[in-house]
DNA sequence: TGTTATTCGGATAATTTTATCCTATTTTAA
DNA sequence: TTAAAATAGGATAAAATTATCCGAATAACA
């Protein structure tokens, strides 16, 4: 469904907020140990998030990953997925066709519909701190 | 969503059952050119499609793809995407754990749950008669 | 029987995604 | 001012997906 760079990426983003509300930056070693993913690779998908806004760095010694506290609420899972994977999951034809729409659909294209509309209505929905409530309360896990 | 092989081996599949319920065999080059893909490609699909019992084919001049007219209302999408994809876009975690369920949830288990069960159902629902007779009635395209 | 039209299947190549390595840069603190 | 702890970013490698090529096998038909 997503690419394992969106999953690392949701994932990290999980993490950091859970600390960002304790004030904590958090490593780019200790987010990886967290969430189970290869330390040069998340590096990478962290600095698309710094880019696209979304988290913060800070370089230096007692640096690190955070997100503003009061931002957590209002990120969606959507800003993630689309920065990392583009918005083809819910926007691009379920067959491939280059231009599918309701004057020139695909086979599936009505039955995909409410499918990615739900999807859609879902990463609009979620926002970051309901995620990491899940996690700091231990209903809800970042690996195995 | 489902990966090119997948897409193509759908739109193949509609293609074929068009022309089984006249009674003709289409070849590979035809298929390919219908739906636009790479003829060496979709020549392997095809073969996994004729391994997996969802189509037939047959060797030699006068020969090509074709599926028994009979099973073709009762050849459900989530066959073919499972003969293709496998079954990890509905049974998979969305975010990758390697064990997610009630028990063990990743953070956006319940919210993925609805999603994803709407796609079971769509794909197990979907058979390829309809599909064919919508490219038939000229109501939905199998490229551009 | 030979020719032609096909699918089959193995080898290989190109592209994209995932992953790693190494050096530069920045920041803190002793 | 120097050492240590971080992120940034370029280069490269590995793996998976997508795509191509070519000879072998098969079947129809003249």
């Amino acid at each position: 469904m997503f690419s394992k760079a969106c999953e690392y990426g949701i994932k990290a983003s999980i993490f950091i907020s859970l600390n960002s509300y304790e004030e904590k930056r958090v490593s780019l070693k200790a987010i990886a140990k967290e969430i189970n993913s290869p330390e040069a690779f998340t590096a990478k998908i962290l600095q698309d998030l710094v880019r696209h806004d979304i988290i913060n760095s800070v370089k230096g010694a007692h640096g690190g990953f955070e997100i503003d506290k009061n931002a957590i609420s209002s990120i969606k899972l959507s800003q993630i997925v689309n920065a990392i994977d583009g918005d083809d999951i819910y926007k691009g034809c379920g067959l491939g066709l280059h231009t599918c729409d309701e004057n020139h659909p695909c086979p599936v294209h009505d039955k995909f519909k409410s499918v990615r509309d739900e999807l859609k209505n879902m990463l609009e929905q979620t926002n970051l701190e309901e995620l990491a409530l899940d996690i700091k309360s231990g209903i809800a896990f970042l690996k195995t």
